[in-house]
DNA sequence: CCGGGATGTGTACATCTGTACGCATCGCCG
DNA sequence: CGGCGATGCGTACAGATGTACACATCCCGG
């Protein structure tokens, strides 16, 4: 095949391996099988994201600044008329009506951060940046985090169990837990 | 080598499996590592456990079933003096306080149910069970909902940060997020 | 305009994996 | 006590994978 010049290539690669994930899940992330959803050689993948890893930091990095990019602009439609637990409730029931795909990619490889030290770094800095935006709206930082946890929370619980998200019967809930 | 008679070699397979994953992950789970970690021959893990994810399922069963466990008896020392979410911030912070890799190891197998269709109505199970169990002490079903999931993205959030826990925060927190 | 570094391409290789299968051996039930 | 099904054992095989590498080609700065 002859040679192209191809200036966007790494990018295609990364939203290659982020399609792969999607499809597959992190198991079945591989050069081979990025470098086919990418259309390139695989010489092209190793020479990009030499390892793996480079390879799924790069789709965590892009993930997570699509996902703040979305709950940034969520934060700012923000009134301030409700509670902000209302509000976070709200944003989890847009989202679990949303596209779950998207979703449950997210959250598989935000978690994967669990076990590998290379992405931990991305899914804290993620988290903590959501709280310092919600901390915008709420006022505080402890109370954003409190709120981001709740809701990280009720995304694993819904995707998990299928269940209908029932908002006011949570919020309910949360205030008879405090008292 | 001669053949041993080994009533227990199921069972066997089952800690090495989940030792497996605790040391490198779901993604580190094969039959031949289970072998080795068992010290059985190839042969047996398969012969046991067809397939990964027999030996996957297996896992996250027993997994489960200790977890449940541990929370049960948690649940029965509760004596109801304090507001439940207080409760289960000591929980969470006493979880945290232990061992770290065991908490990690449970998450993972237990996430790992969001990619897994034969872990998913397990993980759904364990957590509809833990629910039950908070129930007897709120009284109702929606309340230990919404305190399961707080717990849940707890656990995650300092488990990916590294913060320290701060119970008394996060407890304002929340109560500042509802008004 | 030209040379070197960046980028692209194809292939090779050692390793690991799931799984299947044949045979050995044992426990237990009839 | 005999045999048969459950259990144990070793090996084989095809396929996938990470990674390295040699070579081709192109862009851009001097």
């Amino acid at each position: 095949m002859a040679r192209r010049h191809d200036p966007e290539r790494r990018q295609r690669i990364i939203d290659a391996a982020i399609g792969v994930v999607a499809d597959r899940g992190i198991a079945g992330l591989s050069h081979r099988a990025v470098a086919a959803a990418a259309d390139v050689p695989l010489g092209s993948t190793t020479y990009h994201f030499a390892t793996l890893d480079d390879l799924l930091v790069a789709a965590l990095e892009q993930v997570n600044a699509g996902w703040l990019a979305d709950f940034g602009r969520w934060a700012d439609g923000l009134d301030g008329a409700a509670p902000a637990a209302d509000d976070v409730l709200r944003l989890v029931a847009d989202t679990l009506a949303g596209d779950r795909t998207r979703v449950t990619l997210e959250y598989e490889l935000y978690l994967a951060a669990l076990r590998h030290p290379r992405l931990r770094p991305l899914a804290a800095d993620c988290l903590d940046e959501m709280a310092r935006v919600l901390a915008r709206r709420t006022g505080d930082l402890p109370t954003a985090r409190a709120l981001v946890a709740f809701s990280d929370g009720l995304m694993l619980q819904h995707l998990l169990t299928g269940r209908p998200f029932e908002p006011e019967a949570l919020r309910d809930g949360l205030t008879a837990a405090l008292v």
